[in-house]
RNA sequence: GGCCCGUUCGUCUAAGGGUUAGGACGCAAGAUUUUCAUUCUUGUAAUAGGAGUUCGAAUCUCCUACGGGCUACCA
């Protein structure tokens, strides 16, 4: 229909933190505009005062920025639509407002909201709906039952109010949305929302519109929530004479909870042990703390790919992808239509399969802050401790978890866990361990590979079974059953650590 | 209640009328291993139900059920 410049925005209110599903909006709009070339834009709608909370526009910018999702156009990146920030433009939309007065395509209204809450309340008690349209907009107050004289006096004396769009009486709204296809909508069963607060600020409707219009905005990609209100939306596209340049619209599945009804809630977050959003949010007036995926641990890319597989897929069996692959291969038609339940089992599958993937002396780098944390400083030289990382990261899916998997590198065992010890620790293992200490003391060459060739010959030599010593052994170095291949562990420690530490068990260890 | 959207293994999903309905997570078993893991192999398990259209339906149509969203001077 035209080749103008693809342009998104993702447009959310600073309520409070951006959910894991908002994060997953924007991404897709990042997807979508660099897969085509376009501009991705972040506009904060902040037209509703009662519910701004401070600090939620520096998190969701913070947040975009921790998922890597750069924006070209925002309320601190600047742009040729300055300002970003809806509350900033309030200027602009009363002319807006005032045209659709003017062509007959809204009107204003002077109820309050008492006596609209009273209809409500009266047509609920007879099982009946009330709607502010045609059918009853006859009985109210407004630019229908006043006179235009009336409708002057009370606007010049200052009186409240709205400006309400006239939904047409008897029409069809069909609009192709490019994720659902077809969708129809009787306007008979619409209402006539205000477009214009008694405050003086748009309502989210009339500033969405009117802001994507100025902004050149060519796609408008957002949640399901808000499919039912596309109608309302591609009438006021018309009514302002922008029918041209309309945006398409994708309206995308929710994410749900991972079990139960319903769409994915913070609470959710709190009961089953996973964070919804992407960072560590306090909020400002409770002081509440929710974690965060960037706090509980997670990399960005991870939770970047699996938040694009809720709901999207590639259609071939690649699971992993990078930013850059997620723009190379993204399409709005691969996204699925049904809501997706969200599983932190399959998120956490996903930092492994990053974690894997890091290279050693990079888990080293990220895993000296822990080790910092629990009071080890820099007690191996660096190599040794890339080692280590390198040998236990298959084991792990977060970088914290490396230190339950490898503490007893840092710190020689204090005690010794009991089932291990029953289980492994014989009536001979004494005497077996004290003889293996004496041919590890003439051992010089303190490496893992010869270490494990000379000791094993050792063992074979002295008719043992591998296990008799080995997990002794294992008991003496690390006081429990876990760790990788002990020769690595010998190697890590060192040979005077070693021996120390199996002198240690033989004093303690008594059966 | 009304309107709109949706429905394939427990979960995320593939299969654009013809496949033994595929993959991944999870779970289970086996193999490997000096421990614990890892790894490898195998298994587990699905087209919501009912009508139609068709030689043939997960795929198209309708009905039912279920799920979700919206129904504010909130976004």
């Amino acid at each position: 229909m035209n080749n103008r410049k693809v342009r998104v925005r993702f447009a959310p209110s600073p309520t409070g933190p951006l959910h894991m599903g908002g994060v997953r909006t924007a991404l897709f709009n990042y997807l979508f505009a660099k897969k085509n070339n376009g501009d991705f834009l972040l506009r904060i709608e902040d037209t509703d005062q009662h519910r701004y909370v401070s600090g939620a526009e520096e998190y969701i910018m913070k947040s975009l920025e921790w998922c890597g999702l750069k924006v070209d156009e925002g309320i601190r990146e600047g742009g040729p639509h300055s300002p970003y920030r809806q509350s900033e433009r309030k200027g602009i939309y009363k002319q807006y407002a005032d045209q659709l007065v003017e062509s007959g395509d809204a009107y204003y209204a002077f109820d309050s909201a008492e006596e609209l809450d009273r209809l409500r309340h009266d047509a609920e008690a007879n099982e009946q709906n009330f709607i502010y349209n045609a059918t009853t907009r006859l009985n109210l107050r407004n630019s229908f039952t006043l006179s235009t004289e009336e409708v002057r006096q009370k606007l010049d004396s200052g009186e409240h109010y709205v400006i309400r769009f006239c939904m047409p009486e008897d029409q069809v709204v069909t609009e192709e949305d490019i994720i659902r296809g077809e969708v129809s909508f009787k306007t008979s069963l619409l209402d006539d929302k205000v477009l214009y607060k008694s405050d003086g600020m748009p309502t989210y409707h009339l500033a969405n519109v009117v802001d994507d219009h100025l902004m050149k905005i060519t796609h408008v990609i957002r949640g399901e929530e808000w499919l039912s209100s596309m109608p309302l939306h591609v009438l006021l596209y018309r009514a302002l004479g922008w029918k041209e340049t309309m945006p398409r619209f994708a309206h995308l599945p929710l994410i749900l909870k991972p079990i139960g009804k319903g769409k994915l809630s913070k609470r959710d977050g709190d009961k089953m042990g996973f964070p919804v959003f992407p960072l560590l949010w306090t909020d400002p007036k409770s002081g509440e703390i929710s974690r965060g995926y960037r706090e509980d641990g997670y990399f960005p890319e991870a939770f970047i790919n699996m938040l694009a597989f809720l709901g999207w897929n590639p259609g071939t069996e690649q699971e992993l992808f990078s930013l850059e692959e997620l723009t190379e291969n993204f399409s709005l038609e691969r996204v699925g239509k049904s809501g997706a339940k969200f599983d932190p089992e399959k998120a956490k599958w996903f930092n492994h399969q990053y974690l894997i993937r890091k290279a050693d002396d990079e888990i080293a780098e990220l895993f000296v802050p822990i080790l910092e944390s629990k009071g080890i400083k820099c007690p191996l030289n660096k190599d040794k401790l890339v080692h280590i990382c390198g040998l236990l990261k298959e084991r792990v899916d977060f970088i914290s978890e490396l230190w339950d998997q490898s503490y007893y590198f840092f710190q020689a065992p204090t005690a010794y866990d009991a089932q291990f010890t029953k289980k492994r620790w014989k009536q001979d293992t004494n005497q077996i361990i004290e003889e293996a200490l004496k041919f590890l003391n003439t051992l010089d060459d303190w490496d893992a590979v010869a270490l494990k060739e000379k000791f094993s010959d050792y063992v074979n030599e002295k008719g043992w079974s591998f296990g008799s010593v080995m997990n002794p052994l294992r008991l003496c170095l690390v006081g429990a059953g876990i760790g990788p291949d002990l020769f690595e562990i010998f190697a890590i420690l060192g040979k005077k650590e070693s021996i120390q530490r199996i002198n240690s068990a033989l004093e303690t260890i008594h059966i």
